[in-house]
Order: structure tokens, then sequence, then C-alpha cells
DNA sequence: CCAAAAGTGTTCCCAATACACCCATGA
DNA sequence: TCATGGGTGTATTGGGAACACTTTTGG
């Protein structure tokens, strides 16, 4: 056992965003520090000696790329010896969801860019980030069949179709159309709106959901069983 | 963003025993050094510069305790500010199952005291090792529902009984014998031997069953539907 | 013969699946 | 009137849950 380590200690975050006409994304930032230099990378940093983790997760996002966010998890902690190439130094990983058009993206501090990408067209990617971003996806997949997620993605009133395409677009295959809206309605913690949607482009409009945030809620800290 | 960082690094370890007669056990070690000195507290200790976090874990067990495990699955980082009241200090925590009987427990290092305590019967903890301890008893009980969990917890040859106590005792609700039997066995990983077990008390003497190694972690790694 | 634990089968019901046609709108 | 997407119901099936009596052994 060491008697003095030299060890730093970093936090980064996967933030996923949705949106029906570009799909899952990722929010990534331009690093205009060595090492990777102009790399893609994730949002992420060191952490204060006296600042919670999730307090870090948070000042880094907001100061690297102005995006605030209110449901973070961890997800893992990477600590490889090799994985960043200046010294040893271990990361704590964080995953989060938001609705992107809410913000507006702006670098700042050690990045040159921010954007969102989409999850199946990911730029090269600085240290291991490859890999943090594919557990992080990882996770949502399995997350999102036994926690209801779709508050922190969509729009507070949305059509029916839209939760849809979020779940096809997370789980990256097709589903029932009829069973699934029959599986969803059930848990009750949705609810039918008389307002119809703003069409864009032909077909029928449909009617606009919300969801019933006291139901939503407690069957998240619950959990539901969703397999589709 | 600090300048310098000043943040420990540091590793510590749930180990759940299963013995029928004690249940599920954790093992804890009984710390000689301040602060918490003669408190209980998880096995773990500060990560070596160039070591990786899993051999960390795996050398401290070992100095502390004497124990090696094969199986060991990071749980969480817990990285609250004041958890350490040395210093700041985040812990890296794994969660990791074995057979009690199998080791010789020696206390070593840092440490006073081995042994293991009942879940329930936990004694005083350091630091926020209690929290600890409940996070991985939580991810327990959920992991066993998804994935085959026992090999690592019995001996070679069990009674089928003893895998019904297993799974009664982590997840601390009763298991009705025959749907648990017909489950189980549907999954193909249990062969029963024709050997009897050997009596202890009354009661009729049951077959014993053993694990198919391949088909069981061919398993553990697709995952299950293993819902009770 | 009594106590303790093991072994075993059936019924019922609900939930998952598969599946296709009509409706409302804009162009 | 056509193209686009929205809305809806039924029949089948497989799996989970509930449930009790008989057998083997030791004392």
């Amino acid at each position: 056992m060491p008697a003095l380590q030299n060890i730093k200690v970093a936090v980064d975050a996967v933030v996923f965003g949705y949106t029906s006409k570009e799909g899952l994304s990722v929010l990534l930032i331009k690093r205009n520090i060595q090492p990777f230099k102009n790399t893609w990378a994730l949002p992420g940093g060191l952490v204060g000696d006296d600042e919670s983790l999730e307090n870090a997760v948070q000042r880094e996002l907001k100061e690297e790329t102005g995006v605030n966010i209110n449901y973070l998890e961890q997800l893992y902690t990477f600590g490889q010896p090799g994985r960043d190439p200046r010294n040893r130094a271990i990361s704590i990983t964080y995953y989060g969801l938001v609705k992107p058009d809410v913000f507006e993206l702006h670098a700042d501090t050690d990045a040159s860019d921010v954007a969102w990408f989409n999850i199946k067209k990911l730029p090269q990617l600085a240290f291991d980030h490859a890999e943090i971003i594919s557990a992080a996806h990882t996770r949502l997949k399995s997350k999102i069949l036994y926690q209801p997620v779709g508050f922190e993605l969509l729009d507070q009133k949305f059509p029916f179709s839209e939760l849809e395409k979020l779940y096809m677009a997370v789980l990256d295959r097709p589903i029932d159309r009829r069973n699934f809206k029959k599986k969803v309605m059930k848990f009750g913690f949705l609810e039918e709106t008389t307002e119809k949607q703003a069409l864009e482009g032909a077909g029928r409009p449909g009617n606009l959901f919300r969801f019933n945030t006291e139901k939503y809620y407690q069957l998240q800290k619950q959990g539901i069983n969703f397999e589709l």
C-alpha cells in the first residue's frame, strides 16, 4: 500500500438526448487542450476537493456545454492504469437524459465546440470514452425496461407515437404499436388530453398525452416490468 | 476546477457468504488503526498508483482477511465529502460471493480480527459502510433475479433444498418449492446426480445436484428471466 | 409411530403475442 | 384521390401462481 498516493479523480457525463428527427443522441465537446486536442470527448473534469461527485458533474456540464440536468445516475467507475496518458486518473461516470432543444449549447472553458451526435454516428473519441458511451447505452436499454423513461426526454405534451419512436430508438428494434399502447396505458402514468397534435406534413393528427408526474415517479421508484 | 487535487482513492469489498445454518453473511474486519479503531468495517484500502481497481480489491481482501475471490463486481462509488473524517476520500466499492467454509480467516495488516456476520445481525460499522452493505444487498437481490447465482455460494454438490434456502435467505421471502424447482430445472444448468444427501438429523434425504458449468456461465452472461 | 424434510402434478388465469382494417388530414 | 400516419380489437397460447398429499428417514 503506497505511502503517498497520486491519482487524479475525475467525473464524466454521458448525456442522452432524443428528438424524433435525430433519434437518440449524445452530448459531446471538442477538447481544446492536450491530450486529445481537437478530439471529441465526454463533458467532464476533475472533482474539487470539497465538492460532491454529483456536484462536480453538474458543474462541468454547465461550464462546458451550458446544459443543466436534473436527472443523473451513476454509471460506473473506470480506473485502468493507462487510460489517461498523462497520469493515473480514475473517472466516475454518470449518465442522464434531457430534451436537447431546451438548451442552447455553448462551448466554454476547455471546449472549443459542443454538439449532439446520433448514437449510431459517433466521431472518433478521446480516452476510453467510446467504451463509456457504450456502457451507458447498454444501461439505458436495460433501464428503460424496468423503469418508465420518457418524461425526461419528451415534451410535456406529446403524441403517443413519440413515445413509441423513443422506445424504438433506444432499444433499436421495432415495437408493435397496439401492444405497446395497451401495456403502457395499463400502468396509468399516462393521461390522454383532448388536444390534437400540431401537424407537420401529412397524416392524421393524434391526441396529445402527458405524464401524470405522481404516478410516474412512484413507478420509477418501485420499478415496473416492461418487457416489450 | 482545482489546480492541485488532494483526494484519496480507496476500494472496499462487500463479500457475501452463505451457509444454510448461518444464512447470508458479510465478511468484516475489526480495524486496529484510527479512525474507528476497534470498529467493524469492510475490508478495503487505498489503491496503488499503478494498480488496477480490481487488483487493489483482491490484494486488500487477501491481506486483511485471507480470502481469495474470483467473482467480484463493481457496485458503486461513494464520494461524499466528509465520509472519511481524516480527509477527502472516495471509495469504489465491489461486491462478491464466496463459500465461507472454503477459507480460513486470518486477520492481518490493519485488522485485529475478521469474521462473518449474518446480514440481519450486523454490528456497528465504520464510515458509511452500513450504507454500502445495504446497497450491495439490494443489488444482490436484484441480480439473483436475472442471473443464476449459486455456483459461487454452494458446494459442488448440494441438495436442492440448499438452493431454495439460499434464494429465500437472499430475497428474504418464502418461495414455493415446486414452482421454484420447475423453473430452475427448465434452464438446464442443474444436473441431478444419483447420490443422496448425507443426513443430519431427521428427514428424508434428497438427491444431490450439481451445476453444469458450461450452461451456467452461458446463462450468466446472457441473463435470464428469473422472477420468482 | 411421530417428526422432519423431500418429492411430485394439476388447474386456473392473466399477460404476451400475433395480426389487419378503417379514419383523419394535407397535398 | 392518394399518401401519410393515427387509431383500434380479438383470438391464441404459454408461463406464472396457487395449491396438498405421499414418501423416506431418524429418533
